[in-house]
DNA sequence: GTTAGCACTCTCGTCTGTCGAGTGCTAATT
DNA sequence: AATTAGCACTCGACAGACGAGAGTGCTAAC
């Protein structure tokens, strides 16, 4: 499809008017604010070509026309072309970090929420996915009789808890030592690398008492496999009454269910993750769920390894250049954040 | 303040109307509904009696009339007072949590979620406090050069884990050997009891590796002062949009931005934990972001001691008696589980 | 003390007409 | 051939009118 530069000129124009107003855009509001040297009917007649393009929606006749989503799309594909990422990564949001270090979920929640602050959309964001990371430590603990605490430490200093049975009885002793091999012998691989049957000819641990061998061995492979919905990160949930096309009640509930059973999100992030920064404009991609919104994603990373995503999700009309330097910003400071304990 | 059987009788039915459909009811509803062998001209009557006590508010001439504040704080002393709550703890709850067990935060939220969906209203609750508990252990866990994990085990299972920096190098024996003193020495106590100055005679830590002593004590009484904002935890937030009262975007937003300032909310389930089950109204008690709003509390323990709290935040046209049994049900099967522990 | 009856009030939904913004088309202009 | 002025037409938003319905308060009768 080919369009000549006035165009798409027009188009720009009535994409930015409507991410502003939400209001939908007249052939003499783009003539007296975006054009003034030509005239409303020319533009009237660009607009009527535009719309049999398939880049113009007209909601009802008389009233003004509002961007398509292949519209959105090509507007995106030109802004993610041409924005130059490179630039200094602001201070603020890197200083803010800093201060956090450490407390990697804590650091990932007030990303969420300065990206959230920054663009007034609701954030999301994916914690540290321990199957991206290398293993640092292993620290079982006793709880009580039946129950022992099992601490993963890893390389982003993710910190992942479980809480774990076990039916038979277990010394102290015991896990020390069980956790001081497997430190040992794991330290610095990919957890998804990690299979205790490794361990064979180093301990006995396996033979002599299979069923708290096994415990441990199930929860790894799990934590190997699956993500946790309860991975992902909400902030400025509120925000979406700010916009218009929510004030409709059945719209914000629509909203909230997304944002409720967080299986979809979650997919989307764990996607982004691999991929990079990814938009999705009011449910593409087979995401019908997603009609009416649009989600933004990055992924951050530990050195060269992607291990999390944050993202922003809200209207269709999203400043989208705004968002995605937003995110671009905090991926990179959140990236620095978690690349420096790899140093240490 | 005095009231006749009858008018006693007509407030009820206005209460359990109004709680049903929120329209506001008027005499006729009442006559026929309610209260067939007396006539409308009669209930008026009473009706305007009523309203001059307090009891009844009119939202207008010629509509009907709505409970007062006054009203449902009347209504809801009654329910507590007569309400037997003795009764047999819903086994259904009680099943599902005892599959949980060991997780006390999910245990927690999985309570905040049967709450929610049993209610139909936004579920709150306070994670198990630690300064409520006693200890079982605590493990330094060493993750890199700067940064340490501290792990504190508590008796109703709930850990704690916080990253801490080290300003100075500490060797992974001196962790060891510091949590194995501390353990042994409170173990038992209850936190808010912990002083690390009373390790004075059984280990030098403190002068020999003083900034390593503070770091911990130093959070150690941070703990013990302070319960945390985000100890606080939701389910079923957009039950709210259920309730016509809130159709109004601005009264869905008011309700937004009371979740998302958690502290308010911390404050009356940390009160609730002190003072068991307990009703707010509209407001009342000084809480004046709360009009518009009910919360009822109440409280889990471990044993004999409270250490947490859950409730429930919507309409002050609330269903009070099914609320009050639900929290109070879900509160038994929580502190059930939280209690096995102690006697493992 | 209770109730029937009536005048009155207020909300809500429907209908109507007007206004303004926007369009498409045609003919004139450049 | 491209642009523009002009005009008829369409539609949504808004305001006012109006009746229906629900409710009240008051009075007089039971």
């Amino acid at each position: 499809m080919e369009f000549s530069d006035r165009q798409l000129a027009i188009l720009n124009a009535i994409i930015h008017d409507y991410i502003e107003t939400a209001i939908p855009v007249g052939s003499r509001t783009i003539a007296r604010k975006y054009m003034p040297d030509i005239s409303s009917a020319t533009i009237r007649n660009e607009m009527s070509d535009l719309e049999h393009m398939g880049m113009l929606v007209q909601p009802h006749t008389s009233a003004g026309r509002i961007p398509s989503q292949l519209a959105y799309r090509l507007y995106v594909n030109k802004i993610i072309k041409e924005h130059d990422f490179e630039g200094i990564v602001d201070n603020h949001i890197a200083n803010d970090f800093e201060r956090l270090k450490g407390e990697m979920l804590q650091v990932v929640k007030n990303a969420a929420r300065l990206i959230s602050m920054n663009t007034n959309y609701t954030a999301i964001a994916l914690t540290p996915q321990l199957r991206r990371t290398t293993l640092k430590r292993i620290q079982l603990i006793p709880v009580t009789k039946g129950l022992m605490l099992m601490v993963i430490v890893t390389d982003a200093a993710r910190v992942k808890q479980k809480m774990l049975h076990i039916p038979t009885n277990v010394s102290e002793s015991l896990m020390d030592e069980l956790s001081f091999i497997i430190s040992k012998r794991f330290a610095g691989q990919a957890i998804a690398d990690i299979d205790l049957n490794l361990l064979d000819g180093i301990s006995d641990v396996k033979q002599n008492n299979p069923v708290f061998f096994d415990t441990i061995n199930n929860y790894l492979n799990e934590v190997i496999l699956h993500s946790d919905s309860s991975d992902v990160v909400l902030e400025g949930v509120k925000c979406i009454f700010d916009y218009p096309e929510y004030r409709d009640i059945t719209h914000a509930k629509r909203f909230f269910n997304l944002l409720d059973s967080k299986e979809l999100l979650q997919k989307i992030l764990t996607d982004s993750t691999r991929r990079g920064t990814n938009v999705i404009i009011g449910g593409e991609d087979n995401y019908e769920e997603l009609i009416d919104f649009s989600v933004v994603t990055t992924c951050y990373k530990v050195g060269p390894r992607p291990i999390g995503a944050i993202g922003v999700i809200g209207p269709v009309r999203m400043d989208y250049p705004k968002v995605i330097s937003v995110l671009e910003q905090t991926g990179k400071a959140l990236s620095n954040v978690m690349t420096s304990y790899i140093n240490e």
